[in-house]
Parts: structure tokens; C-alpha cells; sequence
DNA sequence: AAAAAATAGTTAAGTTGTTGAACTATTCAC
DNA sequence: GTGAATAGTTCAACAACTTAACTATTTTTT
């Protein structure tokens, strides 16, 4: 590829990716922004659909610290979204699971957000949505063995 | 479109642009991180970019309410990087500059995240990344309709 | 088996980014 | 010229984050 070409790219890559995520966000935030935040309901959909999710794999995915996950849990258990229970064989462990309430609230915001995207990925034709989001997946592919590389320099 | 494939799709995408994101900003971070914040990045970038910049302006971007605005801008007004001047015709309006301290620090954080972005979209064959892009592009015209289209409801 | 190192999670203080309501200052509209 | 709209700021409150220090466990080493 040409330089020029791949300074281009860069520069439509870096303006749009910043574009849609913050409109995404807006749009969902007026779908669910009542009672979750969108880190709330990420966090709450994670725990969902992994098996037994704890505070380390959370930080782990959000890229975020520890402590920063000790904050939000804690948030959310107070409004009883969340549990902790002890992992009798490791008891330094922590597994968080969705209380009933949690799991409704989740659900409910869930339906808003798929309504919403159903919206917009419907605008598109077929072959173009489904070739986008495999080079989404390809790209994160990408940045996880960057994120590998690093840690093993 | 079967409506299976399409709960499918919409799944694939909630999930990857959530991952992309956090893996994406979490590497911006560690490009730039030491002297800014990426949402500072972000408004150094736009202010640069900008013809002539307003608080109003950057808020309806970022979308935020004009007074995080405010609170942004004075921290890294106080850090010398942003100047405020008063429009002599309509003394309401205040327009945003970059101090060349502002835009040395915004040029060197911008090379950093080209040489990241770069890296990464070079592992990609052209015509997939440039359909990738075009189709992300499609995806923030129809976000801002979406948008629109509220405010005329 | 005891001491040292590693791991999981929390606490606490401080920063950034955000909202919403109330406010000042200015300009526009009739 | 008065009333409405617009641009921006201030303030209080909250969410999310970082870093460092800490507790409580488990694992490793010797």
C-alpha cells in the first residue's frame, strides 16, 4: 500500500471509529439510561452470559484495575443487582452472579438495545453487514496478539 | 433477513465493538497516557482540526452537556494547552485554540497513535480494510439520521 | 513445616468526566 | 424596549478511574 494511501485510512479510521462510538453510546444511553449507566449494563451483561464471572476477569476484560471493579460491584450489589459468594475451595475467590432484580433489569434493557441496533444493522444489505463485522472480529483479533506482544517484550 | 441471523449479527456486533473499543482505547492510553487523557486527545484533535472551535460545537460532538465542556476545558486551559477568546461581533461566543505548547503535545500524541493504527491496518489486505471503512462510515451517516430523526419526533 | 512470594480482593485518597439546575451576559425578535 | 433565546459558566453531586497500601488467603521455596 502507498504511504498516502495508509495516512488516509489512519486518519478516516481514528475520526469515524470515534464518531460512532460516541453516537452509539448516546443512542444507547437514552434507551437504557434510567437506571443503568452503559458500563452498568456492560458489566451486568458480562456477568450473564459468563459462567462463573469474578472481579479479576472483570478488570481483565474492561481493562481496567482491580479496585476500579471493587467500585462499580459494589454500586450495583447496594441497588441489588449483584451478588458475591466465596469460592469455598479458594477462598480468596469471588464469584458475581445477577440477583432476580438483576437479571429483569438486564433483560429489559437488553430488548431496548437490540431493538435499536436490529434498527440500524437492518439499513444494511446482507453481504456488507456480515463482511463488516467479520473484519470487526478480525480486528480484535489484532489488537488482542498486540496486547500479547507487549506483555511479552 | 431470517430473523435468527439477524438476533446473530446483532449479538456479534454488541460484543466486538464493545471488545474493539476497550482493547482500542486501553492501547491509545498507553501511547499517550503520561501527559493526557484520551478524552483530552480527543478535543485537542477536534480543536486542530477545526476551522474555529466553540465550546457548543464541542459539546454537541462529544456529546456531552455544554458544562462537562467547561470542566474539560479549564483543566487543560490551566495546563497551558487551550486558549479561550471572545468573538468581537458576538460577544457570547467563545472560540477554542490550541497554544503551541497544546499543539506540540497534540502532534506528538497524534504520531504515536498513527504509528499504533498503522500497525494494526497494515495486517489487513486493502480492499477489506477500505469496504471496513466505507461501511463504518455508512454506519455514522445512519447513526446521525437516527439522531435526526428523534429530534423531529 | 516455616518463611517468603504470589494471588484475590478491598480500602482510601485524589483525579477526570459527567449531569442538571441555577446563574450571568449577550443578542434576537416582535 | 421588553421578552425570549442563545452561549457559556458555576456548583453540587455522582460515576468511573488510578495508585498505593492493606487483609486474607494460597502457593512456592527451601
Amino acid at each position: 500500500m502507498q504511504d498516502s494511501l495508509i495516512q488516509e485510512l489512519i486518519n478516516r479510521y481514528v475520526t469515524i471509529s470515534f464518531q460512532v462510538h460516541k453516537k452509539a453510546e448516546s443512542l444507547i444511553k437514552e434507551q437504557i439510561g434510567n437506571d443503568l449507566t452503559n458500563d452498568q449494563h456492560y458489566i451486568l451483561r458480562y456477568i450473564d452470559q459468563s459462567e462463573s464471572c469474578t472481579p479479576t476477569e472483570l478488570a481483565d476484560v474492561f481493562e481496567v484495575n482491580k479496585s476500579a471493579i471493587t467500585a462499580i460491584v459494589n454500586r450495583m450489589a447496594d441497588k441489588g443487582l449483584i451478588e458475591r459468594t466465596r469460592d469455598l475451595n479458594d477462598r480468596r475467590v469471588v464469584y458475581l452472579t445477577l440477583t432476580p432484580e438483576g437479571k429483569e433489569l438486564y433483560q429489559k434493557a437488553q430488548e431496548k438495545i437490540h431493538l435499536l441496533v436490529e434498527s440500524i444493522i437492518t439499513q444494511f444489505e446482507e453481504p456488507e453487514i456480515k463482511a463488516f463485522i467479520n473484519t470487526y472480529e478480525k480486528l480484535a483479533k489484532v489488537l488482542n496478539n498486540k496486547k500479547k506482544e507487549e506483555l511479552g517484550e
